[in-house]
DNA sequence: TATGTATTCTGTAGTAACTACAGGTTCAAG
DNA sequence: CTTGAACCTGTAGTTACTACAGAATACATA
């Protein structure tokens, strides 16, 4: 069995704060807790990973929407194959296109860091060299 | 000289629509534009080009600050060298754990089209996979 | 030139995704 | 048994939009 947590730990654990989780939970986006006697929330190892898995989604510009839409295939939908090959390519294409732009944006950055390492104040054309005509 | 354009085809060009763009004016994002004489925007290429690379940081997760942050390499301000090398690697540092997350991300939902395809229907561990201990 | 329709203007109100209290209860260490 | 930390619900504030309302301007065409 594994150990429960209560809030402030999961909180610690996943890098998300207290009243973000019960933001969350009311969203529906977190599964309602089990309770203690004392109407205290109980967490597992699971929900850490879930609410990570959120948590990181969000860094990289998803949506809750498009989160739970992620999560749905996790959460034994009733789906049929077809529909989750829909969701899953439909992410994974955006998912591509975040990882090429963000790396335009790294080569951009690292140029930059490359060039004033050796004293000279770039003229900092990132906007051109990124998404430039 | 550039053409000048009115803000609807601004919007139109960088894909953000007509409110934001007023938004992100009134937030200091972009510069106050020039007038016409019955008092309407007027942008140029150069708008488009700032406002395509907020929007598309905007969809990678980066918050206004952040991206004042960066555009501030490009608006030609009074940083030292030091100051401008510290923004910099600092940013290309969030953008590496971004591209290694969405990589993560996209190895698992391409094995999941993949399985799906073949007529399974996928036990989905994607959570585990992805950020599991 | 008149007129209708599209575009823009300012300003305010609503939404999504948090974040920060306020005021009260519970737990646990000394 | 007290006292402080952690938790509870509920509400209000913040960020980043988004959607009107109501008025002025521009532009096409009859």
């Amino acid at each position: 069995m594994t150990k429960s947590l209560p809030i402030g730990e999961l909180a610690r654990q996943s890098d998300v704060n207290i009243e973000t989780i019960r933001f969350y939970e009311k969203q529906g986006i977190l599964p309602n807790p089990a309770r203690t006697e004392s109407g205290r929330r109980i967490y597992d190892q699971d929900d850490v990973k879930r609410l990570s898995f959120i948590h990181r989604c969000r860094g990289l510009g998803f949506s809750l929407k498009e989160i739970e839409s992620l999560l749905s295939l996790v959460d034994a939908g009733d789906y049929t194959c077809k529909e989750v090959r829909e969701i899953t390519a439909s992410h994974a294409q955006d998912v591509k296109q975040k990882i090429s732009a963000l790396q335009k944006m790294e080569t951009v950055l690292e140029a930059m860091v490359e060039r004033c390492g050796k004293g000279d104040v770039p003229e900092c054309p990132i906007i051109e060299e990124l998404f430039g005509s």
